[in-house]
DNA sequence: TGAATGATGCACT
DNA sequence: GTGCATCATTCAC
């Protein structure tokens, strides 16, 4: 849930990946503690937020107690409240994109499909559920338990575990066989707002 | 319909 | 200097 003066943004969680410490290779904590990961190894329920590929900002949760450095990463969303704010944030991010890579041609067409984009699929994948939430590095530290909290976690639904598949993390091949292999990706068997993505090699 | 590619800022070595 | 926990577009077929 992220609350703002515009009103309020909501959905279920359907996709996420875990990283672990300093073994799990794929993990930002696999460095040791640095300016950018330090919360990793805070207490838990902290938002850690980074900036990836120079552009897209992904969410994780911290995990496991104070010293231990460990987070999940949401990577779909499905929207249910604050669709249309969602939709003027994604515009936004990819106007943003667009200005700055100089193509008019392309914002015209990137704004054309974002509005034939369902709104199941508003927040499919990691980067657009930072985009649909207008979420960015500055949300680091962040207290996701607090119900007072702007960007918070509330209860859901427990799912049974029929429900939910796991599989190897996404873009994580540098990691080496044995951590990449890992299935340590789950997600909602079936649903649409899990992301489509595919390892590209 | 699917694979390749470019964009882009910054953490890290 | 290198490469990334990604996505949209372009170019084959």
């Amino acid at each position: 849930v992220r609350d703002d003066a515009t009103g309020r943004r909501a959905g279920t969680i359907v996709e996420v990946e875990a990283y672990g410490g300093r073994d799990d290779r794929a993990s930002h904590a696999r460095f040791g503690p640095t300016v950018r990961n330090r919360v990793m190894a805070g207490p838990p329920g902290i938002a850690y937020v980074y900036l990836v590929y120079g552009m897209y900002d992904c969410l994780n949760v911290v995990c496991e107690p104070d010293g231990r450095p460990a987070a999940v990463l949401i990577r779909a969303v499905e929207p249910l409240a604050g669709i249309e704010r969602m939709r003027n944030d994604r515009t936004r991010a990819a106007t943003t994109r667009r200005r700055v890579a100089g193509s008019g041609a392309g914002l015209a067409t990137a704004t054309t499909r974002l509005a034939a984009t369902p709104d199941h699929r508003l927040a499919s994948g990691p980067g657009l559920v930072g985009a649909a939430y207008g979420i960015d590095t500055g949300w680091t530290g962040t207290d996701l338990c607090d119900p007072r909290s702007p960007l918070r976690l509330e209860p859901g639904t427990i799912v049974p575990d029929g429900d939910i598949a796991a599989g190897p993390r996404v873009g994580v091949a540098y990691a080496g066989e044995d951590w990449a292999s890992r299935p340590w990706r789950f997600a909602l068997v079936g649903h649409r707002s899990v992301s489509g993505r595919v390892p590209a090699r």
